[in-house]
DNA sequence: CGCTGGCACTCGTCCTAATGGAGTGCTAAT
DNA sequence: ATTAGCACTCCATTAGGACGAGTGCCAGCG
């Protein structure tokens, strides 16, 4: 009944094609179209017997009895996956990516550069998520009281990001005392990661409870309120979701809807995110992989970036499943590359 | 040729009614249900004289010949600023405003929190402006050597706001230097508001040129580069865009992709808003009135807030121009009232 | 056995025509 | 000034039919 071998060498150049034709113009894609782009010399009716072979084998999908054929998830999946021929980046864009994300260009928003960037020349949705903050590196902390125990942190890492807390202490502070404070946190803690200090600070508290003095006592007392673990207010930046407006695939308003709300609730989308931390280098989702409703019909193409060999960050575009997955993965590989050059402190000058 | 007095108290009325009940369930209103609705007692034919009377005034209008009447951007006028009867706050909603925005509940984020309350107490989109930097008083500030020239500026106004900025010096610094530096700054311009502190910059530069050590010179320039004008990135938090696409209005892709990209562009809103900011109370712009495109078929109503009796925000609401004005007014009245007590620094002690 | 041409069939799309209903404008009567 | 009545306009919905694209299947061919 049917091949002997189901999906051989010709089935998967037809499925590709089918792919790349039907990412070309959304429009599905029947047995004639195959058969006069491909070199193979097939009949339509050849083209039509391979295609119930690859929707038996669930690849590929007719919205109805008289269109052509779709891709479905698993066919986008196959396609990607070893199909798939990636194309080189224009050495326009190339050069774009590299005078913008180079070390110099600081506009202290390097983030939101990558992010502009990944929408612009996609034309789709770019997202960044923000350094984790547990591999960061501490260069200065500063308190400033605010109003009887209420006492503001600011902390900058690595180069140029600032990040500031209220915390509530248990008693009050004189701002001398507060300088003090902060001079003895910068000399023992900086240049460490937020994590490993986190832990200092632990072990600190708990042996050294009677050894040192009460303003120091007091100095890690408030570090530990600072660096709080429940304070990783993970977030992302995300641009260009303009631009996903302009898909048919999500004119339908209520996708749309769910869509941004995810965008704004941001917990989905972080957690989608983490979840390509693990591995580096490029990872897709698509359609309903990620497992969100909301992201039903798009797809995800991510790659995590890395400080020091140390991964930090996802980065990622955000569209519909039909999208040029071949010229999406290298803005997304090269962008995530260079962020993270960026990103490395190297040429800082210790504090 | 018609009446005597064509605005006359019935036609108003009639005016009322039509704009209340189009706004209630979206359709255009016929003389019908305009006659069976009021208590004049009058016959459908009494009312269609009325109504045509209304369109020559360019108040109402007719999507097309045999459909009922449909406000005009002069009648939503006319309704708003004359004929309205504001209903007060539920008393729930009185309490969360109240409790959300009380001084004492510092998330440091009462911007984003009055933004967030805008649009879920309104269900439509909810806007809410920084507070302007030049009425705005500086508590403190604080230099970080980055690399090089590179000096991180880190600046804390009125409560708990905290701003950073990167500024390129033409020296190097030691961290000695900038600490002094910042000394000198906070002695001589804490508690002043930026504004003045910008002008005072440039006084110090000019007169006391030779007077003045090279220290405090270095630390003046360094203090003009921070509070640099171009510096002045206007801003605000925009909660609630997704309330925004369900309404039938902004349905249409197009027009809800131009209002979106409006959002993200900024600049225009914000030019808007500021033209909010002169006049205090609240302020509608209807449609069209606001002069931008892409919020045709919107309507802002906005509300100026004031710290010690010095408006320094605007705060509103953004959504079709059918909508409740008469609930949504005293929202951002009461809104707009609150923050600007949350913001006042009256229980702050100086720093 | 794989490939191909042919044929019937299914659907979606587009156009047309017909119908019903809502609401108007106008006119003549009160 | 108001009203009832009437003709009229226009939208929305429905139904029908033609068209085209594409399929599935079958029988024949190398």
């Amino acid at each position: 009944m049917g091949n002997t071998q189901v999906l051989n060498e010709r089935s998967l150049q037809l499925l590709k094609m089918l792919v790349e034709r039907y990412i070309n113009d959304g429009q599905p894609v029947g047995s004639r179209a195959l058969s006069k782009d491909s070199d193979l010399n097939l009949s339509p009716a050849t083209i039509r017997n391979v295609m119930a072979d690859l929707e038996d084998l669930g690849l590929v999908h007719s919205p109805h009895t008289s269109a052509g054929r779709v891709p479905t998830v698993s066919g986008y999946r196959l396609f990607v996956d070893t199909l798939l021929t990636v194309k080189p980046l224009e050495s326009k864009d190339l050069t774009l990516l590299h005078q913008s994300l180079s070390v110099s260009e600081d506009t202290g928003d390097v983030i939101g550069v990558a992010s502009r960037l990944l929408s612009e020349l996609t034309q789709m949705a770019g997202v960044v998520t923000l350094p984790k903050r547990e591999l960061v590196c501490l260069r200065h902390i500063e308190f400033l009281s605010l109003s009887h125990t209420r006492v503001l942190v600011i902390f900058v890492t690595n180069e140029q990001e600032v990040h500031n807390k209220i915390i509530h202490t248990s008693k009050v502070f004189s701002p001398a005392e507060l300088q003090q404070a902060a001079n003895y946190l910068n000399s023992i803690y900086s240049g460490r990661s937020l994590d490993a200090i986190r832990k200092a600070v632990l072990k600190d508290l708990q042996e050294d409870q009677e050894r040192v003095s009460q303003g120091m006592l007091d100095a890690v007392k408030m570090a530990q309120l600072a660096f709080d673990h429940s304070n990783k207010k993970d977030d992302y930046v995300l641009t260009g979701e303009t631009n996903l407006m302009g898909f048919s695939e999500l004119s339908d308003m209520d996708r749309l809807k769910n869509l941004f709300e995810a965008f704004s609730q941001k917990q989905g989308v972080i957690h989608l995110l983490d979840q390509c931390m693990k591995a580096d280098g490029v990872q897709i989702f698509i359609g309903e992989e990620s497992g969100y409703r909301a992201f039903d019909h798009c797809s995800l193409v991510t790659s995590s970036y890395s400080v020091s060999d140390e991964v930090v960050g996802v980065l990622g575009v955000i569209g519909p499943t039909r999208m040029a997955y071949e010229k999406i993965i290298p803005y997304v590989d090269v962008t995530a590359k260079l962020l993270g050059a960026a990103l490395n402190p190297k040429s800082t000058t210790p504090l």
